[in-house]
DNA sequence: GGAGGTTCTGAGAGAACTCTGTGAATCCGC
DNA sequence: GCGGATTCACAGAGTTCTCTCAGAACCTCC
């Protein structure tokens, strides 16, 4: 599902959004400050962030800069062309001026979606800020790219098939090592063990051992 | 089993809602007022809250708001283009407009929780506030996770799956041990001692002790 | 109220399980 | 061929779990 990342330091307008926009099929988040959006896109993984030009606390260009490289789309309140102007220049994918209408928004969202990222999301697992695309054999935690290797993957990809549920390591030997394979399941050990490391150094922790059953992928509150 | 909290003032659509949804295979708990919704809410961990947009004692936004996380799916009574809007801004997941039909509102309560939870909700064990997810090895009690160690989860696993029943010692001894087991029941009670420290520590109290019989697992007054 | 059986809970020993660093062997790209 | 990445075994340290034991508290019946 497509994710949006809702920053207004309003809150009338921030949850008036964020609702219209969850209800129109997003999955949506939201933030009050430029800091808060920051750290929320970096922890969240967005793919598109909904920007009020006049944050109190950073400047459009700044914000826009760390998201790099998520795309933004700009809110402002004036219509006047210097506004527009200057939105894009601040290096915005597009902006909308409010008071707009949901349709409206809701198009230039696509659109700025089709621009930037290709293709509607097929074949990509996600669990919490993890995100897995089997077909480009890539996987990204709020959206920076780790390196990881075949074995890594393969493991990766089948506790995010089965997130949610508990995998023993035998189950783990079975499907993610070749048949031939004729170690023991410590093997499964040293590898999560490398995972973690890779994939799940900060917080929220994302794949938990169940003691004496195995392993389970989970992000918490769900 | 998914379980709703229906909130409504009047008693006749409580009852007359309650009854269809429990018919159509739902586990469900009402309230008259959304004060009453709120505490039902933190007790009983329902998974979604069908509530009706014109209670006497809160307006919408701050119910939803003390709610939180738990997703809610307004009832309304009108249908005008205004009060649809004002309900999504209410930060509600959906709304229905009543007169509704059953498969409506079930179709839409299902989406809800599909976009909300990401998994149906089966092989799951309720009683009161408790929830044990056999699949994802994790037991919570009012939507908080709670450490469990694997023989404290077959217990209760049993004792859940005979919720309302009396079990004897020796019976859990023998499901919950292996056969090869060959203490005395004493275990028994030392594990039970453990589970209550652990998911029973506060009232409602649901690991009932039947003297001379064994233990029964109950929520109080369903 | 007392006796006798039953239940509760804390302490601790030992077993089982998990984690992670080290290092050897192998693979792969340049 | 060389260097770095990857795979795998192994072992010690650390953590968690299981189970026993024993005294205190409790319940039931007389």
């Amino acid at each position: 599902m497509t994710r949006l990342l809702v920053v207004d330091d309003e809150a009338t307008v921030r949850e008036l959004l964020s609702a219209t926009l969850r209800f129109a099929g997003f999955d949506v988040i939201s933030a009050a400050t430029a800091a808060e959006a920051v750290d929320a896109a970096a922890e969240e993984a967005p793919d598109l962030v909904l920007l009020d030009v006049m944050l109190p606390d950073m400047d459009g260009f700044e914000v826009v800069r760390r998201l790099r490289p998520t795309p933004v789309l700009f809110l402002t309140a004036r219509d006047g062309q210097a506004d527009k102007i200057q939105g894009l220049s601040l290096g915005a994918d597009d902006y909308v001026t409010k008071p707009f209408d949901l349709e409206e928004l809701i198009a230039r969202i696509r659109a700025v979606l089709r621009r930037t990222t290709g293709r509607p999301s097929d074949g990509v697992l996600t669990v919490g800020p993890l995100a897995l695309d089997a077909e480009g054999h890539q996987v990204t935690r709020g959206g920076s790219p780790l390196r990881i290797s075949p074995t890594e993957f393969r493991l990766l990809h089948y506790l995010m098939e089965n997130a949610g549920r508990v995998v023993s390591k035998a189950q783990i030997l079975e499907r993610v090592w070749r048949y031939d394979f004729n170690g023991d399941t410590s093997i499964v050990d040293t590898y999560i063990s490398y995972l973690r490391r890779k994939v799940d150094d900060h917080d929220p922790k994302l794949i938990h051992t169940v003691h004496g059953m195995g392993y389970v992928m989970r992000a918490p509150t769900s």
